[in-house]
DNA sequence: CGAGTTTACTGGATCGATCCAGAGGAAGGT
DNA sequence: ACCTTCCTCTGGATCGATCCAGTAAACTCG
């Protein structure tokens, strides 16, 4: 009958006729008491339906909540039908877990996390993956003072972030297709720019993109096509407005109209690789027979391809623990240094073979 | 030179000589102080490095941090890998993300949610994604008490649950097989003990199954089999130990090396599903004309597969948004009702036919 | 001009725990 | 018998905010 008080440490010591530190004690740090005691404790709480101190209070309290908020570009189903996400969350996710953190997403519908999110989330450090270089949410999340990780972009001075040399991995895959004798390239690129924009990108688009990693791929790309004497800008560069098969079948399907046809395309992703080998077989034109594709990351899909990509590798799950190992470090208080970056190479599957003008000479 | 102590509301306080409340309204109530003070303070607060009230301790005060857990099976690359899931998940986090919920996510590597981190997660509410009766975490959030929902399984009394006729839904899949003429089924199961069991389930472990889902939808499809006149002991059952295509493609192995191989197979999910079409392709044996194949879920997979999947159709991301709608009025304090089941319904395709004995006599 | 209302701001109580210096008593040593 | 050490247990301070009752001043109005 009597009003009903939610039961906390205090309503439990007050019931045994202990101290409320003693009560603390018993959940954390049971050589502080009486092995009796403590049992006795244990089970009045049982009968009294008390689970245990209050996460909440005791996040304040001890300065941590046990939690990684992690900042991931468009929304969740996006980020999670990339198979390359996916396994950095689940590397970063079992890396972090060690210490008993949990990941915290949030989601706008199609769009990034909202700033305010960003400010008002309960989290001890944030990890941000691929965001362009100016993005609000990373602001927010930078003046909250927590530690913090980057995969990729952007680079933020006294951030450490996690990456490969992108610009060497682009060039070694123009490399690649140049040795075959490619001549006539195209290249189909993620987002530059968070504007939703899908098709052709000019040099100065190119040169103003917003995201860090593009720019890299792009300049890699470029002084590879330099090397050989011939010209960048020539060179068609489609912008994909979001990181799908769907998006690369769409931008395929421009470079693949082209009156001089590519006999080669360099993808940025092989999301975006896997929609050109779908625009391809829509269009009867046979991979690598008439057309090679390299594709980007090295995702389970690829491998499973028809044919199996040609691709640049990079360890994603891998990337994952190395984030939320240096996470981890800076949440014990350490400084973690800037890494070197990851290693690369790439894979040379089934997609990519000589041009068909060098096929009769052979 | 001075201990420089963290910035907090009464550092703030003190050096603009207002109270503290007063700096505290400056962010939440502007309506409570004079426009030109506000001024005043979050500029100072800028200055000062102030990154706004401490999330945490608002949590405790407030009594709401802005998360909601999510407790799903198996580790987080295989929950990610589940189409299925990803569209549930998405649904679910736009809803919440109304109100400023964020998802906190926790995951070992392969198993689910330890308890401990359950009882330690720093969580408004908790969403149970298909677990089996008797999962512990399940028990360790329930202790919590607070608000929860959960999807499909487990069945917990006083716990709201968004979840399909699934019985019935089976039924229809085995009534459009049987209408079809096919005499010979084999029934491809999700896990029905998490043991990591991959091979036969005979009756016993049928119905004693720990995930309620699997025990309806194998009641539903027994219950038609007896409907006309056959023996459901003679079904051939194979439960896979995960909920993806490899597994899917080996359970389906067994079914099609059986002396009397299927004429068509029920598989409880569509990346179990697009695991039998793996196999089949794999075996030479075509599908529909030699094989017909039902999936479950209709996830994206499963419509552009080859061929087309015949699947059960339920409501994925509507599920989330209904899950995210039922915790968003426990977490204002309604109580929320059971809610209806889910409609659902049996979109045919490509995968299913008339049995290769029957399309002699066409 | 005085009563009533509005506006702007304050300080104490509180959310539910953990930390830490220390009290009291039992055990051990000489 | 006295001092020291060890083991249990305690209460006050603290984490960083929000809530709320209340005060003083400014404004409204017949």
């Amino acid at each position: 009958m009597t009003a009903q008080r939610r039961v906390t440490l205090v309503t439990l010591a007050a019931d045994l006729g202990v101290s409320r530190a003693t009560v603390s004690n018993a959940y954390n740090r049971p050589d502080q008491l009486s092995a009796a005691l403590r049992e006795r404790i244990l089970a009045r709480a049982n009968e009294l339906n008390f689970a245990g101190p209050d996460p909440m209070a005791r996040g304040l309290r001890r300065g941590r909540v046990g939690a990684v908020g992690v900042l991931v570009d468009q929304g969740l189903s996006y980020a999670f039908s990339d198979p390359a996400t996916v396994l950095f969350l689940d590397g970063l996710a079992v890396e972090v877990q060690q210490d008993g953190y949990g990941l915290l997403l949030h989601a706008g519908p199609g769009g990034p996390a909202d700033p305010t999110f960003v400010r008002n989330a309960v989290v001890d450090a944030w990890v941000v993956q691929s965001l362009p270089d100016d993005h609000p949410a990373v602001t927010a999340a930078q003046a909250g003072r927590r530690p913090m990780v980057v995969l990729d972009q952007p680079a933020l001075a006294g951030v450490p972030r996690v990456r490969i040399d992108d610009e060497a991995a682009a060039a070694q895959a123009v490399r690649h297709l140049l040795d075959l004798g490619h001549r006539r390239l195209g290249v189909l690129s993620m987002p530059l720019r968070s504007d939703g924009h899908q098709g052709w990108a000019d040099l100065r688009r190119q040169q103003e993109a917003t995201y860090l990693v593009m720019r890299r791929r792009l300049g890699g790309a470029a002084a590879e096509v330099a090397e050989i004497g011939a010209t960048w800008a020539e060179v068609p560069v489609v912008e994909c407005a979001s990181n799908d098969p769907d998006a690369g079948a769409l931008g395929a399907g421009e470079l693949l109209r082209l009156p001089s046809r590519p006999s080669a395309i360099f993808a940025f992703s092989d999301q975006l690789a896997l929609g050109v080998l779908r625009a391809a077989a829509d269009a009867g034109i046979e991979v690598p027979g008439q057309l090679s594709v390299v594709g980007f990351d090295d995702s389970p899909p690829a491998r499973a391809a028809t044919p199996p990509l040609t691709t640049i590798v990079q360890p994603l799950r891998d990337r994952g623990r190395a984030v939320g190992t240096l996470v981890r470090a800076l949440l014990r208080g350490e400084t973690a240094a800037e890494p070197a970056p990851y290693p690369f190479h790439l894979e040379v599957r089934a997609s990519t073979g000589p041009p068909p003008e060098h096929q009769a000479t052979r």
